[in-house]
DNA sequence: TTTAGTGTCATAATACACTATGACAGTATA
DNA sequence: TATACTGTCATAGTGTATTATGACACTAAA
């Protein structure tokens, strides 16, 4: 995988898994790659991959049977949702508002993101 | 200053003096924080503030004169409003697009986001 | 000329992300 | 029971961001 040289390795591993269950890619009570598999396929350490479980389990999206592997916990995608919205809303979007001030981009230049967010305004609301 | 554990110091660094001329709190021609100085404003070590000053010095924004400080470059604000428009068209758009899409954030979600990149269609365009 | 302010360079120390590897316990299956 | 998977832990090494400090050359002003 290609990873972000601004961002940590792990976190960008978690948000990975993360929205391959937002997408429906992987279901609810599913098996995720096993640490070490994923660690083949990603092309890093195992402790690495090992990491990013450990703080998916922190935060309730995914489970562990012992001797067995990582499964997606029962809540995982309302869990995520609320998360990944609140984070978006409170840590990011602010400083993609202040961009826009700045770099004063008008809806010329930003068309396909106001496309992208009405064509969501007739979508059904995900649990 | 509060920095973002997830960037680097020396980024942030380079992003919050951009800002500042940008927003035109530092005028081209005008003399930036010396080193030691900014070091001191934001509690960090010399050798950091040195890093971030060596970037921009390389992507054009400053000068230095020996023995003086650095200086905003001529034509700093028009390079950075080029540079940073397309490090946010090109790099963080299409991550933000892509949370949209998969949250489901609608025109509700992100009113304000809206509403400010209207606000800039009336707007001169800046150099 | 002396002093105080600039940037610059070199060195060492600390912290942390990531890697590499080995060993061990639990589980499923042949 | 033997084998091959799971996760887990420990240890050691590497790279790099950041800090801490000292020394030096340049410039401006007293």
């Amino acid at each position: 995988m290609e990873f972000n040289e601004t961002k940590n390795i792990f976190l960008q591993i978690r948000d990975w898994v993360a929205d391959q269950i937002l997408q429906g890619k992987i279901l609810t009570g599913e098996k995720i790659p096993s640490v070490r598999d994923l660690a083949v396929d990603m092309e890093v350490n195992r402790n690495t991959v090992m990491r990013s479980y450990a703080l998916m389990e922190e935060e309730g999206i995914i489970e562990n049977k012992r001797g067995i592997g990582f499964f997606v916990a029962a809540d995982a995608k309302r869990n995520l949702l609320k998360r990944q919205k609140q984070t978006f809303l409170n840590d990011e979007l602010p400083s993609i508002l202040h961009q826009i001030e700045v770099l004063k981009l008008n809806s010329e230049d930003l068309q396909i993101l106001i496309q992208t967010i009405q064509s969501n305004d007739h979508e059904i609301k995900p649990d």
